[in-house]
DNA sequence: TCAAAAGTGTTCGTAGTACACCCATGT
DNA sequence: ACATGGGTGTACTACGAACACTTTTGA
């Protein structure tokens, strides 16, 4: 039965490189512009005006964008090599939520040495001051800069997550500020999901599964009036899963 | 902003070893025994009598229990590597679904020899003869000899994912043989999630969701009489994802 | 004719969507 | 007052769970 086949031998560490890449996440609100609106379809976020999702990139000393990213440490665990790596661009203490994505893995994903990429997905709350360096810089998935290998790839598939996740877990909390009204969290999930979501059923869905609650505070009216709104803020801070099943639930 | 710290020098490749693991799971019966039912508790599978999720493990020189992998290939991708590796063990062509587990890197998981490990979930339809050999054999997940390291913590990240996945996408079509009664499907998610299924509200769903189709032929009714039952199949044998928001659909 | 297994149909609860309507504030 | 945004309430829909009832076979 084993099959086995003319597969070529087992590589041992020596040619192999691992690197860990992160795509980190944050919605931001697109700069003011000095001049007026005069220009009528400055592109921005994914829909209209409005914050929208922005991707954290580095420059190479070729003047290619890239994941942030690098090898891993002696006495590190991946996850601790990817907050590491994305500090040379950003307070490591912004990211307020880590996961793992996928391995990519092609042998040729990367010219001349065979370089394994363990890929990361990190969030950081759009309240977060996080003006990077030099050579950094936040896009906007929507219209990202022609990318080094396959990290559009990865990208993508980190979007991707992003997005599924948002309907069936808190990991939200993890790109909202800690107190804010509705309608920002609203615009948070819309920049997110690339489709408009209801205000109203938003908070009814986050209410009854206690993933956000109300502080009792009032936020300021905006710059053309309107009622203030309430302030609310995410019950935990930590990924929870509160749609486990969609169906096939467990009894009782 | 660097922050940087004092982290230890990057390891390139000569002091890390990445090694692939693989969980293989089979929905299988419950060896027949020769005795008649004299033990009144046998521990079987999840519940009563029934098949059982079993997995694949293969024993070291030393007798130690440990999940099927070994080193990555130099001109493999890491999923051609589990499939080669899992041959020892097994015919690689009876595993219908290969899908990525997360790493697991803590620093000292293996003792002596850094060693990253990239995880996979395999699937083998219940009726593939996959009988292993030797230093190897299928062991129901709820009764696990000890395990090397951290294996058993990486079944475990397998069982989870694969019931959350049964709930929201087809991959059950790994485990169902080419056609099949809806009642043997209902064992099938019943020992996968370790709760009972019921098998009418089963078809319902599958139906709607296009997952199963009717065959249009029938089976032959079992031991103790009644009515032979409908065979179905899956209609896709690739994963798909049938209910990917349970919330906060796109409009429309 | 009876038991066993398969299949059909009905009821019920509940989550999520859509949308109308009311409330509070600044100008 | 009135425009502007925030908040509440109310139908409507749909899916899934639970379960009773009918159908088809073998003994």
């Amino acid at each position: 039965m084993p099959a086995a086949g003319s597969e070529p031998p087992i590589a041992d560490g020596t040619t192999l490189r691992v690197e860990v890449l992160s795509v980190v996440f944050q919605i931001r609100v697109p700069q003011v512009r000095v001049a007026p609106p005069t220009a009528p379809d400055s592109g921005y976020g994914s829909d209209a005006d409005g914050p929208s999702l922005c991707v954290l990139l580095t420059r190479t000393a070729d003047g290619v964008w890239t994941l942030p990213g690098g090898g891993v440490g002696a006495e590190e665990t991946l996850s601790a090599s990817a907050r590491r790596l994305v500090a040379d661009s950003l307070d490591v203490r912004e990211i307020a939520h880590l996961e793992q994505l996928s391995v990519f893995s092609d042998p040729h994903r990367v010219p001349i040495v065979r370089t394994i990429a363990s890929t990361y997905m990190g969030l950081v709350p759009s309240d977060a001051a996080a003006t990077p360096p030099e050579a950094a810089g936040w896009f906007a998935v929507d219209s990202l800069p022609p990318l080094a290998f396959d990290h559009t790839e990865i990208v993508d598939a980190a979007r991707h997550r992003l997005a599924a996740k948002l309907s069936y877990t808190n990991i939200a909390f993890a790109l909202a500020p800690a107190r804010f009204p509705m309608s920002a969290l609203s615009e948070i999930y819309c920049a997110a999901l690339g489709y408009p979501v209801d205000t109203t059923n938003l908070l009814r869905i986050l209410s009854r599964r206690a993933v956000v609650v109300a502080t009792g505070t009032v936020g300021k009216t905006g710059r053309s009036g309107g009622r203030p709104p309430a302030l609310y803020a995410f019950a935990e801070k930590e990924l929870r899963v509160t749609d486990e099943f969609a169906t096939l639930r467990p009894p009782m």
